[in-house]
DNA sequence: CGTCTATTTGAATGTACTCAAAAGCGGTGG
DNA sequence: CCACCGCTTTTGAGTACATTCAAATAGACG
């Protein structure tokens, strides 16, 4: 359990007994590739924690078509955060694309942990805070960069997924189709 | 400073002392329509609590094209997050649309009192949370939603918006240029 | 009343999508 | 070990949603 304290450590400092204090809420689940750790339609009760593996969240609008929320590789939290809330059924769906080792933390674990060890609701509010921050630019870059700008940066923010992961999803994620983004990656290719 | 207490109040119940420390770190401003209370290029240092009047926050692209991330109406808080917690020079103007009172706490109070309330810490971790669903969703409307739906999804939100402000803002929140949003509402309207 | 900005309208253009079909690639079973 | 199946990627043609540029009109404010 390394990872998860290591993480933690960036942000706050705890005492060896308020690590074990955290560690004993903690349950970790070995799931297959193709597996859903998550589906639209339930209530998200657990907030999930990578520790060895590869996760997406993605939704499924109306027409059928997928749109990736975010990859989750080791180090990196995921859930649905709307169910999480206001626990009411969700829209994400959590599917594993490789092998994973996933650290789950109930949602009252973490609602109890809050008040006991109140440097962990300090974790957790700057973790919410650097997502939101990520969050607006995402959007930001949607409203105003082409789908190739929007390739460019995520090949340079996450150079390592581009091998890792089928590129139609990765279309997903910049919010193309994959037959676009094959054409606009051959295209870059050319230059 | 009733408003800005209600609003905490709706999710933590502070002491009559700890309201008193609160609203000694606030500062109160008035600002007058067109003026502006950030800049891109400044480094952020308050969070702002809107007590009357609107506002908005929106960023300008390199061909110097605005998009709008949020307005601010009575009861609503806005800043810029990037540059608040990096305390990197922002990217966020903020404008005012309607005269507007304000309440500013610095970022150094901010977190002075996360220490000394921590039931502030938890109201300004509920904010962020509730903020980063908002701006999923929003997220995910922009890349399933075509910009009618988009309208419409608008209109039912913010239904005392429109009314208010300029439509060209509402087309730059919604994603789309004014031309282009005028044609879609004439087209709405014909229906 | 005049000026400045916002809105409307139109024509031409572009970015990205849909549908269809072919080619590539990976895993599985015989 | 290789043949086959399913899924991903590529390619092409036609289309749609939204943009750009230009000009006219309407509104707001001093």
């Amino acid at each position: 359990m390394a990872l998860i304290l290591d993480n933690i450590g960036k942000h706050v400092a705890l005492t060896p007994a308020e690590e074990a204090l955290f560690l004993s809420k903690l349950e970790i689940r070995h799931y297959k590739a193709k597996s859903l750790v998550l589906q639209a339609g339930e209530v998200c009760t657990h907030s999930y924690f990578v520790n060895s593996g590869l996760l997406r969240g993605f939704t499924i609008n109306d027409h059928i078509v997928e749109h990736l929320m975010s990859f989750a590789c080791a180090g990196w939290w995921i859930g649905d955060m709307y169910s999480l809330l206001s626990q009411q059924p969700g829209t994400l769906f959590i599917e594993v694309l490789e092998d994973a080792e996933v650290v789950l933390l109930s949602k009252t674990d973490q609602e109890e942990l809050y008040t006991a060890i109140p440097k962990l609701e300090r974790f957790f509010r700057i973790l919410t805070e650097n997502s939101l921050v990520a969050n607006q630019e995402r959007l930001m870059d949607n409203l105003s960069l082409t789908a190739e700008e929007r390739f460019e940066k995520f090949c340079k923010r996450y150079p390592s997924l581009i091998q890792q992961v089928p590129q139609k999803q990765i279309a997903s994620y910049i919010g193309v189709t994959p037959e676009f983004f094959s054409k606009m990656k051959s295209k870059l290719l050319r230059k």
